[in-house]
DNA sequence: ATCAAGTAGAATCTCGACAAAAAAGCTGAT
DNA sequence: ATCAGCTTTTTTGTCGAGATTCTACTTGAT
C-alpha cells in the first residue's frame, strides 16, 4: 500500500504552505464525504474499512475519527469502534429548533455589530452563490458540491459581525448536521422553491439593518428546508436500505 | 458511567477504575486536570510528558488529545502538537458574552417546558450544592473538586428541561471554559459574596415561573463571577509567568 | 554585533505487529 | 426449534520502533 501522498502539488486553497498530517487529511476527506451524505449506508464504520478506502495506517485513521466523535459527527462506545449518527425525524426537528434560537441571536447581533467590511463580505458571499449551480450540470440530480460550499460561506457571512467565536462555531456545527440531513433525504430538485431569491431577501434585510425583518425571511428559510427535509426522508428514507448492500461478500 | 466491568485484574493501586478503554481513561483524567487548572504553566504539551504522567502508551494519549482539541479544550497545530489553549481578557469577555445568549434561551425554555420531574431535581441540586463545603476543609485556599462537580449539575439542573441536547452540549462547553478561567483566577475567598444565596434565588424563581427574574439572577450571577476573575486576573495573573520558569534549565 | 546557513537534537507522526475484547459460528442438551 | 456454553473469527485498542518534521544551537560571513 504505497502511501499516496498528496503533498508537493499544492492546492489552489491550500495557499498556507502547512504541511498536512496523514490525521488531518483523512478527517477532512472523511467529513467532506459524511457531509455529502456519501456513505449513509452502513451504520457502523470499521477502521479496517476507513484505512483501506483513505489509504492511511490505523493510528491517523483513529486519531480523525476521535475528532470526528467529538464534534458529533460520529459517535463511539469503548471497546465496540465508532459509528454514523443515527437519523431521526424527531432529532431533526430538535436540531432545526436549536439552530433557528442560536441563529437568530448570532444574526441580531451581527446586525447590531455590522461594518462596512462585512457588508461587504455578505455582498460578495451572496453573488457568487447566485452565480454557481445548484446541481452538477452532467448530472442534474446530485448537488453541487460547490454550490454546496457557497451556501455555507453565505450563512457563514450572514453571523459573521455577531462578536463570538464560539456562537460562529456552534451555528457551524448545527449547520453540519442540517446538511447531513439535507443531503441524505436529496432535496429534491425544482419543488418550485426561489432558493436564490430566498437567500437574497435575508441579505437585502441584513444590509437594511431590519433585525426583524432579517430573522424572519432568515428562520421560515431554515423551517421551509427541514420541513421538505422531514416529508421527503419520512416516506421515502429507509434506514435499512443501505445494510443490504453492505452484506455482498 | 455505570458500567461494571467484570475486570478481572483489580489493580487497586491505580485507584482509577480504568474500565473500559485507556484513551479514554486518559481523557478523563487530563480533563479534570484541565478544568481544574492544574497544569497551566506549560503552554505546551508535549505528548512524552502527558505519556509519562498518565501511565499511557502515545497512541491512547494522542486519541484523548485529539478529544480535548475538538473539544475546544487544547489548541493542536499540524506537525507542532498540542498545547493548552491561551487565555486573555477579550476572550474571557466574549465567552461570558456568549454564555449569556445561550443560557438565557436555555433557561426560558426550560422554564417552558419544566415538569414535576425537573423540579425535583433542581431541588436535589440545590440541596446537595448548599451541603457541599466551598473550600477544602484541610486548606481553604483551595477548591473542593466535589463543590465544583455539584456546582456544575446544579447550572445543568436549571437547563435540563430545554428540550434540546444541542443547547446543553454548548451551554456544557461553555461552563467548562469559564471554569478553567475560574479556577485559574483562584477565586478569592470571603469576598463577602453571597453564593449559595445567589443560587438559591434562581433556583426559586425558576421553581416561580418567573422567567424574567430568573434570566436576570442568572445573568447577574454569571457577570459578577466573570468580573471577579477579570479583575483577579488582569492584575495577578501573568501568562509570561509560566514560560520564565520553563527557561530555567 | 547581526544575520544567514547548516548541523545536532528533540518532538511529532506513522507504521506494522500484538493483545484484548466483542461478534459470529458451532455443538449438544432440554 | 431454542438456548446455554464453548470455539473460532473478526474487530478494536495498544505498544514499541522508525521515518519525517520542527527547534535550538553552532558556525561563519557581512
Amino acid at each position: 500500500m504505497g502511501a499516496r501522498l498528496t503533498n508537493g502539488i499544492a492546492l489552489p486553497g491550500e495557499g498556507k504552505g502547512a504541511k498536512s498530517t496523514l490525521a488531518s487529511s483523512v478527517y477532512q476527506q472523511l467529513r467532506d464525504d459524511l457531509l455529502r451524505g456519501a456513505l449513509e449506508a452502513e451504520s457502523k464504520l470499521r477502521v479496517e474499512w476507513v484505512v483501506s478506502r483513505y489509504g492511511a495506517g490505523a493510528s491517523p485513521v483513529r486519531e480523525a475519527l476521535n475528532r470526528l466523535a467529538a464534534e458529533g459527527l460520529l459517535g463511539r462506545h469503548d471497546q465496540r469502534g465508532f459509528f454514523l449518527m443515527p437519523v431521526s425525524a424527531t432529532e431533526l426537528e430538535e436540531l432545526t429548533r436549536t439552530r433557528c434560537w442560536l441563529e437568530e441571536r448570532a444574526l441580531r447581533e451581527s446586525i447590531a455589530h455590522r461594518t462596512a467590511e462585512w457588508e461587504e463580505q455578505l455582498v460578495l458571499a451572496l453573488h457568487r452563490l447566485a452565480r454557481a449551480e445548484r446541481r452538477l450540470p452532467e448530472d442534474p440530480t446530485t448537488n453541487n458540491p460547490e454550490w454546496e460550499k457557497l451556501h455555507r460561506a453565505f450563512h457563514r457571512a450572514l453571523i459573521a459581525a455577531c462578536g463570538s467565536h464560539w456562537l460562529i462555531g456552534f451555528c457551524d456545527q448545527l449547520s453540519d448536521q442540517a446538511s447531513r440531513y439535507r443531503l441524505i433525504s436529496q432535496n429534491a430538485p425544482g419543488t418550485g422553491r426561489d432558493e436564490i431569491g430566498e437567500h437574497r431577501i435575508i441579505a437585502e434585510r441584513m444590509l437594511d439593518g431590519d433585525a426583524d425583518g432579517a430573522v424572519e425571511a432568515l428562520l421560515n428559510h431554515y423551517r421551509l428546508t427541514a420541513a421538505m427535509c422531514m416529508e421527503r426522508f419520512a416516506q421515502g428514507y429507509d434506514p435499512k436500505a443501505g445494510l443490504a448492500k453492505a452484506r455482498r461478500r
